[in-house]
DNA sequence: TCTCAAACGTGAGCACCGCTCTTGTTTTCT
DNA sequence: AGAAAACAAGAGCGGTGCTCACGTTTGAGA
């Protein structure tokens, strides 16, 4: 069976170099993604580079797509690192005992478990729940712009006709759940906000809620969602050029519209 | 010299072939765009649906990427009319004479200018502004998600490592300043908005201002470039697969945030 | 009306691509 | 030690974007 990227450390020496292969392989694709776009990405030329032969490179990848998959799902998890960075950083930016479990090595696929805030109240924050949140989205959009062709490897298109597989979905979750946490601590803490009058569109994020927050009221959670597609929509703008000929650089103009948004998710003490 | 959009209509038997031949191509290229991803887009297997030669194909689009910049300014007019056609249509359902000007013909290159509101206050409006805004919300949707891949095409991923020209950053306007209009009219009935207390950030949107809305204010204008963001990034989020399992379908979370949103643009009574 | 250049269609061809298959070698497991 | 699995190599298939030389058609100016 060939490896997976949750198996255990490889024994033999065939298996650590597959395991090397593999990652130059995607270090090779990665290189190659940064100079051109996801379309221009050419196993041939992956392999040419490699110093080997096309067809020895299906031993590693069934065909492009597949490669695509794996450098999406590493894109995820080194984008959900740096979220939860930023969030550890945050709390702390001496020691490395963030209050959030972030010292897990990066094996993509294990997914990050909330830490059981079922029964007791959230941790104490150093900060407040809205500057949390606040990092989390300079932390999205620095690291989108350091690499703006990963970041539309994930929301961008998706590539020339390729289906996202069910292994993408978990660690894209991962990211999403960055943003959700602060408010998940609010609710907690004991956070006012109710129901939505739509009583359709109640249940709906009552049952979404159950994944990303259990005890995030729908009102909230509605605004949670509007605020993160707004963070992913500015990004997108922006790398997507839209904002060139006037509000580029948009530094400041970001800052201001995650200001208001954490003041809209009632983050605000 | 090769026929411009923007050119009067053709008298030669050899330019109404050229024209239709080309109005041919797109129609097919869009066919298969939405079969497949913009990457699959095979010149080659239009000529051939099209019972031409491959190279034929070269006299009117010199290359890939020019037929893919052609189909692109396209789809940025469609939406962009879909958009004045939502306004139109929301402000008199029956006959076809609205404050906008949108009865003008789809020739795509041609911009429409803003009815010189310099002077004199903006026309009466059947609707309120909020009510304005909220119907470009919804068309923008309801445009993307009856073509996913054309929307695509202009907010997802840059194509394989094509960069926008020129071209298309005027048509990319329209579809912005349809959402900025309901707030230009607002600002001329004479909103209390002021400045923003970032110093650079105020000038900056100042002078974006001038061609987006001249009289709205800063402060209106941030938060008018946010809720863009966050109607382009719902839209995206949504066509890009990241709602499902949760928040699909989406219908009513996005009135609920189109709705949030005309609050916070100050667009209420 | 005639002429000539521009526009056009054709087919061969180049270099590249993803992917498959066969062959022979190397490594690992039993 | 022997069998089985993993691996590298090379040839090959059908596809792609794009170029070029070649004849034909068309339309505008003399």
């Amino acid at each position: 069976m060939w490896q997976t990227p949750g198996m255990a450390a490889p024994r033999t020496a065939r298996a650590i170099a597959r395991a090397e292969l593999t990652q130059q392989i995607k270090d090779e694709a990665l290189r190659q993604l940064g100079a051109a776009g996801a379309g221009e990405l050419s196993l041939r030329a992956i392999s040419r580079e490699l110093g080997m032969v096309s067809s020895a490179l299906y031993r590693y990848f069934a065909s492009r797509d597949e490669l695509l998959t794996a450098l999406i799902i590493d894109a995820y998890a080194d984008l959900a690192d740096a979220l939860d960075a930023a969030d550890a950083r945050f709390s702390d930016p001496e020691q490395a005992t963030p209050a959030t479990p972030v010292a897990e090595p990066p094996t993509p696929g294990a997914r990050a478990e909330p830490p059981s805030p079922a029964t007791r109240a959230e941790p104490p924050w150093p900060g407040t729940q809205a500057e949390r949140w606040a990092a989390a989205a300079v932390a999205l959009r620095n690291w989108a712009l350091a690499q703006p062709h990963r970041y539309s490897l994930l929301y961008g298109t998706p590539v020339p006709g390729y289906r996202a597989p069910m292994e993408t979905t978990v660690p894209a979750e991962r990211v999403m759940t960055a943003f959700f946490r602060p408010l998940e601590a609010v609710a907690l803490a004991g956070g006012p906000a109710g129901d939505v009058t739509d009583a359709g569109l109640n249940a709906q994020l009552r049952a979404a809620g159950t994944l990303l927050g259990p005890h995030i009221a729908p009102v909230r959670l509605a605004a949670g969602v509007a605020a993160l597609a707004q963070v992913i929509g500015f990004v997108t703008l922006e790398i997507g050029g839209h904002f060139r000929g006037g509000f580029e650089p948009a530094d400041a103009l970001y800052a201001r519209a995650v200001d208001v948004l954490t003041g809209s998710l009632g983050l605000v003490d």
